[in-house]
DNA sequence: TTCCATACTAAACAAAAGGTTAGTGCTTAC
DNA sequence: GTAAGCACTAACCTTTTGTTTAGTATGGAA
């Protein structure tokens, strides 16, 4: 007889820590919040976002920003003026983060008032 | 007049996005969700726990076993017979990550299925 | 003409995270 | 007495992540 929580085995439990990683590796890294948060403030130019998120890099935006494409979060519209405009916003499915992100934040606004008092 | 979302600032949601990283930090890294997982089915030594997860080091269990502790979401006994016999438990306060940790996985899963239908 | 802005990219480097190997001092089993 | 198990720790190495610096092509302002 296999011992269960909630009535998963141990290994049910492990193979359900797969699709956490997941949704942790789409938020992990020092800017993707902070991006995501600049664009729930509205649709945003490349120099934009950069000016509102104090040190990140060029490198560093451009490449958050295509991981956060790849994962459907945001949405890029390139309008073929001369020179380039490139918009960024976040589509619905990235709006659907906001859950998570209030999850993560309740839990951890408590944890940081816990650690603080001794 | 300053643009507000959900009645805050910019600057106040890039503020609470450090709550979030305290959240995620607790559970980052490759080896944190398998050492709770094993643990919500127990308290359990240090052997049996590297028993249970494949591949980990002596080294990454016994420091990632020191950061839950040290945010007090593992309990560690130690018998002070010979030789020493040390046990590692959840606490109540590491059960809280439960509804956390569900909340990531559901995510993650739709957001699996999401990707792989293209 | 010189400077600045835009939306990037490349190369080289530094820092952080994780892995490998080996060893401690103690006990029990063979 | 040799081997294996226990609960770790130290030293070193590799991989991943992030930073720095510089450069692209284009256009507008001073």
């Amino acid at each position: 007889m296999e011992e269960t929580v909630d009535g998963l085995t141990q290994s049910e439990c492990m193979r359900d820590m797969i699709p956490v990683r997941d949704a942790m590796d789409v938020l992990n890294g020092k800017w993707k919040l902070p991006i995501i948060v600049a664009l729930r403030f509205g649709t945003k130019r490349f120099r934009e976002i950069s000016r509102e998120i104090p040190k990140i890099s060029d490198r560093m935006l451009s490449k958050e920003l295509k991981d956060l494409e790849m994962n459907e979060l945001i949405h890029r519209k390139v309008y073929d003026s001369f020179p380039v405009v490139v918009e960024y916003s976040l589509t619905e499915y990235g709006k659907t983060l906001n859950a998570v992100i209030e999850t993560l934040r309740d839990w951890g606004q408590a944890h940081r008032k816990r650690m603080l008092e001794r």
